[in-house]
DNA sequence: TTGTAAGCGTTATCAA
DNA sequence: TTGATAACGCTTACAA
């Protein structure tokens, strides 16, 4: 046993304990730490094991997973991407996500885009390019290319919320036109006969297309079957600065309710508060003057007028899906790409009560 | 030169090109490659450069982030711990921080909390284990051992918000004190008398405790130069299952009023829809029956009933600021530890107005 | 100005 | 069962 040998102390001090330092330090080979390490069971003499497992212990080594990474080609890293972590429904979904990917042993590396899709292909990059082994998409897919690439170099993809257009990949959303249903079913039951469907610009976006596409069906149908007395549907895509013409469609839209009760679904939470906005510019009442049900439920939706009617989404769930799914294909799942579909919730508030407004109900 | 030469494409199909690659298909040594990336301008012959260029082109090549940081033990990320992403205000800096950074060509790498505080040294290891090269903690600090230690590894450190006891590191926050005088001066002039300040459990939060003790000095320096006629104040920690206990208490606060009008200030946006649903239970009026002023301008402070008044918190600028630190630390800044401090602003609506209720006013 | 070779902290393949 | 040793993809002395 050399002379020199020092104990208890890396050979830098203040750095991070290498491999190397703790297999001087129980004075074995840098293998048999690996070995301790990732095989501890199988192929090590107990002796040697306590040996090592002192040392670690003596250093506070714990090995970079950085090199680690190198050598493995895996980084135990997810990568996920959002189109704009100020979107409540966006930070449900990371919530959910990391959790199962904490539990899978597994962390999350976060891209913002701030709502410029432009931004896209660039954090696909980044995150590929620290090896991530699959992503949590949550984007516009402007950029559809680099996912792709990112699929086609193996890595799986998961989809979330927004379809991308031309993408094999696994997707999981809300059931978009069944809370549609829900919603506007809910608006005719509570009497408001004349719809109009509020979005943000649809643009492409599949979660705001199908919405619009269910909404324009459920009228569609509604008047088929002749639902009493007379369903009608309009839709408006309302933008951040454009008040006015949001004020001026429901304007329009309560004249040919003509008399009768005028309603609104929303088509997110950003959406439900212009339309309440635009009301209070308006003077009117909710649920009294305007029947609103928007979706996603929010922790404030109880406080705001009367209580707002929400179709709440079961975000935790879909965030949950999503990683679990991406892990099932780490971990070698080979199936064609799958949906998976989750139902929308109606919190009835009273946003939709047609009689006097009363203090909020349920939570 | 060797007749085996492969054109255009990397030996391994379907992998990331190496550095390897490039210099292969360039017909130059990795280190010429490597030069060309780090020190284009200084040390290479036009010519070289450009069949170095053309080739990356080709491959497609990106350098490998991991090993780089491995090489140089630098890795140009940056670790964010947040105690809450469900927390708007945590969110909002998150935005800011994420700014700077990826203009100083920083990436981000979030860590989630969940409020578990217990979490919080294992979050820091996981990101020194990344080699991040600083970390951004808007944390309890509950497990102080392991951020001091990262200090003391030589990875700068920014606060945010909270501070860590016994910790030397930049720290960015609210003016506390400054913004508790701005809601309960206002509430005073508005006609607010009797005071109460609710607030989440302070347990030794240090922005909690902070806007509490501001309160109290509030209270004592009013009574001493004897503001119009006395004003009073309590406080109250305020818990998400104790109901009863807030109404309770507002009861009383109202009933030590003698008629007159009782003001709340909220710590939080939380706290704040935490009174606001009290008083819907209570069927009280806001601003009528009593006056609320909250910590945290959000989107929806507009509309809960008459519009909330609120102190803003400039979150863009703290989380630009933490990160600003962060990165003059990195890039050499030897200074003893800063701290940061910006003003509120008070954003005065309906919640404040003792007279009659009216349409929501500022946005 | 360019190439050779060592090494960052791991893991995996071989012998011993 | 353990130990050399060669990678992983990159940077950087040192030579040429």
């Amino acid at each position: 046993m050399p002379s020199q040998k020092i104990k208890s102390s890396p050979a830098r001090p203040g750095a991070r304990a290498t491999i190397a330092d703790v297999a001087r330090e129980a004075g074995v080979s840098k293998a048999t730490v690996s070995r301790f390490l990732n095989h501890r069971e199988t192929l090590l003499t107990s002796d040697i094991a306590t040996r090592v497992e002192v040392a670690i212990a003596a250093l506070a080594y714990s090995p970079s997973p950085m090199a680690q990474a190198l050598k493995r080609g895996r980084s135990r890293l997810i990568g996920l991407v959002v189109a704009d972590v100020t979107n409540p429904f966006s930070v449900a979904v990371l919530r959910g996500a990391e959790k199962a990917c904490q539990q899978a042993g597994y962390l999350l590396m976060l891209f913002n885009l701030g709502n410029d899709s432009r931004r896209e292909g660039e954090a696909i990059k980044a995150l590929t390019a620290y090896q991530v082994e699959g992503l949590i998409l949550n984007t516009l897919g402007r950029d559809a290319g680099t996912a792709a690439d990112a699929a086609r170099h193996g890595k799986p993809v998961v989809l979330v919320d927004r379809r991308h257009h031309d993408m094999q990949a696994d997707f999981v959303s809300l059931d978009n036109a069944g809370a549609v249903r829900l919603g506007a079913a809910h608006l005719v039951e509570a009497g408001y006969r004349e719809l109009l469907f509020v979005s943000e610009p649809i643009k492409n976006v599949s979660s705001r297309m199908e919405r619009e596409a269910a909404f324009r069906s459920f009228v569609a149908d509604a008047s088929d079957q002749g639902m009493p007395p007379v369903i009608r549907g309009t839709t408006f895509e309302s933008t951040e600065d454009d008040r006015d013409r949001l004020d001026q469609a429901l304007r329009s839209l309560r004249q040919r309710a003509q008399g009768g009760l005028p309603g609104v679904i929303s088509s997110n939470a950003v959406v439900t508060l212009r339309v309440v906005a635009s009301l209070a510019r308006l003077g009117w009442r909710l649920g009294v003057d305007l029947g609103l049900v928007g979706f996603d439920d929010t922790e404030w939706s109880p406080y705001i007028g009367p209580g707002l009617t929400t179709i709440a989404q079961p975000t935790d769930d879909l965030g949950r899906l999503a990683a679990g799914c991406l892990i099932e294909r780490l971990n070698g799942l080979d199936l064609p790409p799958r949906q998976i579909l989750l139902s929308g919730r109606l919190l009835a508030r009273g946003s939709t009560v047609a009689t006097a407004p009363s203090i909020s109900s349920s939570t």
